[in-house]
DNA sequence: GTAATCACG
DNA sequence: ACGTACGTGATTACT
């Protein structure tokens, strides 16, 4: 059966335009976010109904439409963004390319052609369904029209369907009905002024009783309220002219009928297609075409590589031979040759090196050897360097470059740093994605001569090689380049060092803690299912304890999630005298964490040393700060005392000691100098106890009269500052009111007032960059900011206000870590950095090292950067990371 | 594969 | 009127 896609072009587009950052534009400058916005949604549709034939109707901008006539009735109405108008004229474009019909016409509004068609087609037994963002189109939905409506619903997008019997189940009236309910309330973005005084919930009352409009106006001393009625009354034209402009016209005289718009999926997926959106710079959209039709699709920016095999030897003399002839071609250029390789236990099986436009393939390790094979002014560009450090021995002098921090660094917010992303972002040019190429297959010695396999490694080579320039480039256009070469370059040999030492773990101390875990989880489980009325159930289940908690035992459920009740801390702590199994499954939850994080999870990851080799991810995080995985070691319990002992198992090696240093503050030190507040500045310069000196000049006491209770909403407040306040942020966290909040706030302000204007400002310049910026350069984009959503934009201005200051910070134990790493190296020491949380270092530190090393983090921390107030570390010594803290 | 929860700074 | 603190990762249950 054929099938009508009816799609409002001009809603779509208006949807696009202010769901997504403006800041979307093609090479030349031209906005896109409209039209992307409109082909995301039209993809997601297109694929999941595979309509034969499609209509895009659009506005044709007239002084004879109804708008347009209200708006010399009223002249409210604004004129359309230049930034968006501009986008018509290209979708249509692509939408010919699509070889999809659209249609606009004079006197007719989108919403009356497609209301037309809808009929035609329904008429002609097609399947009908409509895209829109506008619910007036809800109208048009019959038992067989379909109307679909789309929402942004915490970031995704879902869509929303309606035949007549959902209207009538939302809404409470039929699609009819629902267009005099529209002359009754009126409609802001449609400049339909409807009754005064009344919503939507008085309109749905009225039709729901009277039907119509003229049936309540016929009985209008009875309609209720009384202030709708005396309105009504006295609107009466108002209310039915209102309906009559709402109201979508089904007998347009249209020149083209249904039946031309057949298209397919060929032509929605042809080659054509695929230029033009990677023209314009959608590269997401692309991957759609993979999936549809790999072969079938010949695209020119598609390139294909085929690696030649070569001798390890004659691989090097090949690329001397390229330094040479660049050399002479051009002085001053730099010869970069490109590496691709998977590494599995330390040895590869075959990598691939980039040199010019040929990319070859060697087998065995010698390749090893490379990097001191070859003249050290041809520079090594690497796809992640990290990983290849032990592998060739590499130093950080050597001439190397790597491609995916430097993308990092250049858009922090992408989820991983690959061959076809750096490709298709830097070179323009799209490879087959690694995931297509091998698929789930595990990489053997077996599958090396694998076509997949060579053609992966020697992508990774060529796009290593060749898109340094371009990154070199960008990095310097936006003042990014020193951050690379003096911190993140760097840092990348300081990470390696700290996974190559990795932590010394107590098993048999941490296995005996387990043990006793274990028995107080028995009781617990045991206890809980008593209390629970003696069923058995599995706690651990978020969805049979909210049914226990919520159903069984009639508890008042707070909160909720998508998939029923909440059964959170927060919740669960508003709960504890309700029920004394409340308490326990509190400690059930906190007790199993860490027998299954902490005690399984840490033991499973001993290597055979007796250490823990963690990961540590240097292009992972929006803001700069590093991350760290299998094991994650920045979150090793402290806050409680049960979860403080895990803490125990971690150990020095044999005869060494822990030092541990942790900034004091840092985040709101970095943020009293960036916003050169100066009582700010004084208030760290005048005591070490931040939070009591924060509590003694916001709320106007003596600072010895400052009691706990005063110094503990003092610290929400410093710390909600540095998240992007809100007062219900902070009303919560301190279980105060949000007025209270607000007043807090306000009066936080008061007192430091360069702050409020150092936070406006991020949040203003956010708005019109686009992103925000660390003291070191870093970036981070914000394209929340320009989301029509509230909820999106909120977080964009809390992101806008405290990426710079998290980042600073990020930066500046960086700077730490470099520091601290040459200075031992330097000084021949024997003690080594193994672990940075964030605001802290953890030096494992060789018998007799201690005080020197203890000066020497002291020393190098608190002189990382010169700040307006000094940074201040605190030192611990210990034999166990729980010591030493 | 995603959602919910909870560990950390 | 919207529904919230910023940045992460691991485990478990469940689709």
């Amino acid at each position: 059966m054929s099938k009508l896609l009816l799609i409002d072009g001009n809603s779509i587009m208006n949807r696009g335009y202010f769901a997504l950052p403006k800041t979307l534009a093609d090479s030349k400058g031209l906005h896109t976010n409209a039209i992307l916005g409109f082909l995301n949604i039209f993809y997601k549709i297109y694929s999941e109904e595979e309509p034969t034939n499609i209509i895009v109707a659009f506005d044709m901008h007239a002084p004879t439409f109804r708008h347009e006539i209200y708006k010399e009735y009223k002249g409210t109405r604004k004129g359309m963004d230049d930034e968006l108008r501009e986008q018509f004229p290209v979708i249509k474009d692509i939408l010919k390319v699509m070889k999809i019909l659209y249609v606009e016409k004079e006197g007719y509004e989108a919403d009356d052609i497609i209301g037309t068609y809808s009929r035609q087609a329904e008429k002609e037994g097609m399947e009908v369904s409509i895209l829109s963002g506008d619910r007036d189109l809800l109208q048009l939905a019959t038992d067989s029209i379909l109307v679909r409506i789309p929402k942004t619903k915490s970031g995704q997008t879902t869509v929303e369907n309606y035949y007549a019997k959902d209207v009538v189940a939302e809404y409470g009236v039929s699609p009819l009905e629902f267009i005099e309910m529209k002359g009754l309330m009126g409609d802001a973005s449609d400049n339909i002024p409807g009754v005064t005084g009344i919503g939507p919930k008085t309109a749905s009352n009225i039709i729901q009783k009277y039907h119509s409009i003229e049936a309540a106006l016929a009985d209008i001393e009875n309609v209720k309220p009384d202030k709708a009625r005396a309105n009504l009354d006295a609107e009466r034209d108002m209310a039915i002219f209102s309906r009559d402009l709402a109201t979508i016209k089904l007998d347009c005289e249209l020149e083209k009928p249904v039946s031309e718009s057949a298209v397919g999926l060929e032509d929605i997926y042809s080659s054509d297609v695929y230029n033009v959106l990677l023209d314009m710079g959608f590269r997401n959209l692309l991957k759609r075409f993979e999936s549809i039709s790999p072969e079938e699709i010949k695209v020119e920016s598609r390139i294909e590589i085929n690696p030649v095999d070569i001798e390890y030897n004659d691989l090097v003399e090949k690329i001397r031979v390229y330094g040479e002839s660049v050399k002479s071609a051009d002085g001053t250029a730099e010869t970069i040759v490109g590496f691709g390789a998977t590494l599995n236990e330390g040895s590869l099986y075959g990598a691939a090196v980039s040199v010019g436009e040929d990319v070859y393939i060697v087998r065995g390790n010698e390749i090893k050897n490379l990097r001191k094979d070859i003249p050290s002014d041809i520079k090594l560009s690497f796809i992640g360097i990290k990983e290849y450090i032990n592998y060739f021995g590499l130093e950080e002098t050597d001439n190397l470059f790597d491609v995916s921090l430097g993308a990092y660094l250049i858009d922090p917010l992408v989820n991983g740093y690959n061959y076809s992303y750096i490709a298709s972002r830097f070179l323009g040019v799209e490879l087959e994605d690694e995931k297509l190429l091998m698929g789930k297959e595990e990489v053997t010695p077996f599958s090396l001569d694998m076509e997949n396999y060579r053609k992966m490694i020697a992508y990774a080579a060529y796009t290593a090689a060749h898109s340094v320039q371009s990154i070199v480039e960008k990095l310097k256009d936006l003042g990014e380049y020193d951050l690379y070469k003096d911190i993140e370059y760097p840092v990348i040999f300081v990470l390696n060092s700290m996974e190559g030492y990795g932590v010394r773990l107590d098993a048999d101390s941490l296995t005996e803690y387990g043990k006793q875990l274990d028995k107080r989880l028995e009781e617990l489980t045991s206890s809980i299912h008593e209390l629970a009325g003696d069923t058995e159930f599995n706690i651990n289940s978020t969805k049979q304890l909210g049914v226990i908690l919520f159903e069984k035992l009639g508890l008042k459920s707070g909160k909720k999630t998508k998939s029923g009740y909440s059964t959170s801390v927060d919740v669960l702590s508003k709960l504890v005298d309700e029920h004394p199994i409340i308490p326990q499954i509190l400690e059930y939850r906190s007790i199993s964490k860490l027998r299954s994080t902490y005690v399984e999870g840490l033991l499973e990851c001993i290597k055979s040393d007796g250490r823990i080799h963690s990961k540590f991810n240097q292009m992972v995080t929006a803001t700069g700060r590093l991350s760290s995985t299998e094991p994650n070691l920045q979150n090793i319990p402290t806050r409680t005392a049960e979860g403080r002992e895990i803490r125990r198992s971690f150990v020095p090696a044999e005869g060494y000691t822990f030092v541990d240093a942790d900034y004091s503050q840092i985040e709101l030190r970095v943020m009293a100098s960036i916003s050169e507040d100066a009582s700010l500045i004084d208030a760290f310069n005048s005591s070490k106890d931040i939070h009591a000196i924060t509590a003694s000049q916001v709320f106007g006491v003596p600072i010895e009269e400052v009691d706990s209770t005063l110094r503990r909403r003092a610290k929400a407040v410093n710390f909600g500052i540095i998240y992007g306040i809100s007062s219900f942020g902070l009303g919560e966290d301190l279980g105060i009111s949000r007025k209270e909040a607000k007043d807090y706030i306000e009066k936080y302000f008061a007192t430091y007032v360069r702050v409020k204007d150092y936070l406006d400002s991020c949040v203003s310049g956010a708005k019109e960059t686009g992103y925000v910026r660390t003291m070191y350069g870093r970036l981070r984009p914000i394209p929340e900011l320009s989301s029509s959503n509230f909820m999106q934009r909120s977080f964009g201005e809390r992101v806008a206000m405290n990426s710079p200051i998290q980042g600073t910070a990020a930066d500046i134990i960086k700077l730490a870590m470099i520091k601290v790493w040459h200075e031992l190296k330097a000084r021949n020491l024997k003690s080594r950095l193994i672990l940075q949380i964030h605001d802290e270092l953890l030096i494992e530190t060789a018998p007799g090292e201690v005080e020197e090393v203890k000066e020497l983090l002291r020393e190098n921390m608190e002189g990382a950067a010169k700040l307006a107030v000094p940074l201040y570390v605190d030192v611990h010594t210990g034999d166990s990371l729980y010591d030493a803290k």
